[in-house]
RNA sequence: GGAGCGGUAGCUCAGUUGGUUAGAGCGCCGGCCUGUCACGCCGGAGGUCGCGGGUUCGAGUCCCGUCCGCUCCGCCA
């Protein structure tokens, strides 16, 4: 049986005999003395056979491989330290002392394993394909240890808080907003369907009406969308709504959380409050509703100073009520055409007809590169030159457009640019920000109706509240926030309608039929007739959170089982054909399965 | 659906202007080694250069097509 873990013997068990199981690390074979690191999921500890303690165990030592389990009993020793040899590891927790065997047992041989765990591997496939042996690799070890960490702090803190954990149903139903969902067909009823929940809103909504006042979950859920270093098509939340709050007490029981999350898995202090920012003030300094603060580069606006300009993108877009917005990306001048070619093709993909820049390689505008530099009046290089700050070695950046797609393309140059030239590299800083006051709805060309930009439950900013109710959508305001941290949207949430005629309203303004919202959301208008309490909650995406606190930079690494770009989960081959017996139960012709192609 | 990058030994990669038998490190196999810890030394095996076609006297290298992977855009209430 085994007595310690590889972790834990250390000099003050010298003399005991102790046997360790575990994985053979490494061998190192001397011929006349063998060393093998011994590997349990705790840690490792060096064993070493010698013919003189135990010839059985020194012969049968020759035979170990890598991944080998084995069992070793022995002796703790010091290890050898003299003038000449100093044979302690400070590499190792347990460095000071090793195991002399007196007992091996191989429990089970390990082929050759088809890749190095002690190598990083960019072959993302093969790992996927054997991540049993993958997780043995410590990174990942300690990857689902910290998410282990990590869950359990928000499970305690938030039960310290008073919500109960309550599970909602995976079997739903789908929703008509929002993302493509995972459909299940009944078999029971045939032709009809079960989704998979893209969150469980509205059932923690309805607990909220039962009187539950507060509520979590660790909830899966579930968008059929394309999939990304950041989503995975099955995800986790950590799901949370309350009674009788008001969008502060969200907001500062979700840093106290975070605080805590944070501070069990890193060992940092999180120093709460969290800044706060509205969204049109992160647009209009970032260019992003999940702006990233740990680079300066902020947008600055030029619309007043070069609306009279004589090159006309500037003053042709500041007459049809554009902005002319620009970043000042310091000691970028010596940019190379190449990049400066990439960067204008971002800005085009995002939307903009081109990129307009100074490369700043002298003080007099006479050694500015650009391509309308010098058709600037005094006053708008000296209005540049202030409200930019450039000195020589910088690279302006200006975008000119009606003000959103500006902003958003200007930030997309600015994290581009960063990406240039590693500006995050190395950065352990923790940035959290809330971004509030979003805005309610916003109009789908596509679909020529407005939607909801967090979800149909959302509540109007109080002042907003009238318009909603007499159909002035334009310019709506949300009491909706998502808290950010080092531009990743860690989560989001609102306070929610919680008055069946204003639920109704909302659906007025999304443009569903009262026949469609009394057939899909009956129950939440009914509901809220029995007085439902004013509530609001949030979710976090638990992922994201494990992912940046082990500084990953995919939510794959910190998923046992995660799914490729293509939403396949290599190990077991999922999804996988049905078979034509389990489709005839589920009512489904097969042709349409074994044709895809045929579908137009 | 679109863009970018990539695919050469089990793994990580190099491979010049198209030119002899495609290389390195690690791993693997055999041998030696009583203080190693990225052990060392000696020897060895291991290749459909993603796939298909084309240009050429000759293609890992150039061209066309295609498949796969990753990143990003679209999409993600």
């Amino acid at each position: 049986m085994r007595t310690h873990h590889c972790n834990e013997i250390r000099p003050e068990h010298i003399g005991q005999t102790v046997t360790l199981i575990g994985w053979v690390n490494t061998v190192r074979d001397q011929g006349g003395v063998i060393f093998i690191d011994l590997r349990d999921r705790e840690g490792i500890t060096q064993c070493v056979f010698r013919s003189e303690v135990s010839p059985e165990a020194a012969e049968l030592s020759h035979k170990l491989r890598s991944e080998d389990v084995v069992q070793v009993t022995g002796k703790v020793d010091e290890r050898l330290k003299t003038d000449d040899v100093d044979t302690k590891n400070e590499n190792l927790e347990t460095g000071e002392v090793e195991i002399v065997a007196s007992e091996l047992k191989i429990v089970n041989k390990s082929e050759v394993l088809p890749f190095q765990l002690d190598k990083e591997l960019s072959n993302e496939d093969l790992r996927l394909k054997h991540r049993y042996l993958d997780l043995r690799r410590p990174r990942l070890t300690n990857n689902l240890r910290q998410r282990h960490i990590i869950t359990k702090a928000a499970r305690d803190f938030l039960d310290e808080q008073g919500f109960m954990e309550i599970e909602t149903p995976i079997l739903s139903k789908a929703t008509p907003e929002g993302a493509r969902d995972f459909l299940v067909p009944s078999r029971i009823n045939p032709a009809k369907f079960y989704a998979l929940p893209q969150a469980p809103q509205q059932y923690k909504q309805m607990l909220m009406v039962a009187g539950v006042e507060r509520y979590f979950q660790i909830a899966k859920c579930f968008r059929d969308e394309d999939l990304r270093a950041d989503r995975q098509p099955e995800f986790t939340q950590i799901d949370i709504e309350a009674s009788f709050v008001e969008q502060d007490d969200i907001i500062g029981m979700v840093e106290g959380l975070l605080a805590s999350m944070f501070s069990k898995s890193r060992g940092v202090d999180v120093p709460t409050p969290f800044p706060r920012m509205t969204w049109k003030d992160a647009m209009d300094s970032f260019g992003s509703d999940k702006p990233e603060r740990r680079v300066g580069m902020e947008l600055t606006d030029l619309t007043e100073d070069l609306k009279d300009c004589e090159f006309r993108v500037f003053s042709g877009t500041v007459q049809s009520g554009g902005v002319v917005k620009a970043i000042n990306a310091k000691g970028f001048a010596d940019i190379s055409t190449g990049q400066i070619e990439k960067l204008t093709k971002l800005a085009q993909e995002a939307g903009a007809k081109g990129l307009a820049y100074i490369q700043v390689r002298g003080e007099e505008v006479s050694k500015w590169r650009s391509p309308f530099a010098k058709r600037l009046t005094e006053a708008e290089v000296e209005a540049l030159r202030t409200k930019l700050n450039i000195e020589e070695g910088d690279l302006i950046l200006f975008a000119a457009d009606k003000w959103e797609p500006a902003c958003e393309v200007l930030g997309r140059i600015r994290m581009e640019v960063c990406a240039m030239r590693n500006l995050l590299e190395g950065n352990d800083e923790l940035d959290f920000l809330w971004v509030t006051e979003f805005p309610l709805l916003a109009f789908d060309e596509e679909e020529g109706r407005y939607v909801a930009v967090h979800h149909p439950f959302t509540r109007p900013l109080k002042e907003d509240e009238e318009k909603l109710r007499n159909g002035e959508l334009d310019g709506l305001r949300a009491q909706a926030y998502d808290v950010v941290l080092n531009g990743y949207e860690l989560g989001g949430g609102s306070i929610r309608i919680h008055e069946s005629d204003l639920q109704s309203d909302m659906f007025k303004a999304l443009g569903i039929s009262e026949e469609e919202a009394a057939e899909e959301f009956e129950h939440i208008l009914s509901a809220f007739k029995f007085g439902a309490p004013p509530h609001g909650g949030l979710a976090l995406g638990l992922d994201r959170v494990v992912m940046l606190a082990c500084r990953e930079d995919s939510i794959r690494e910190v998923i046992a089982f995660p799914k490729n770009n293509k939403g396949a989960e290599l190990m077991t081959s999922s999804p996988g054909t049905a078979t034509p017996t389990a489709l005839r139960d589920l009512r489904i012709k097969s042709t349409y399965i074994e044709k895809p192609k045929t579908e137009e």
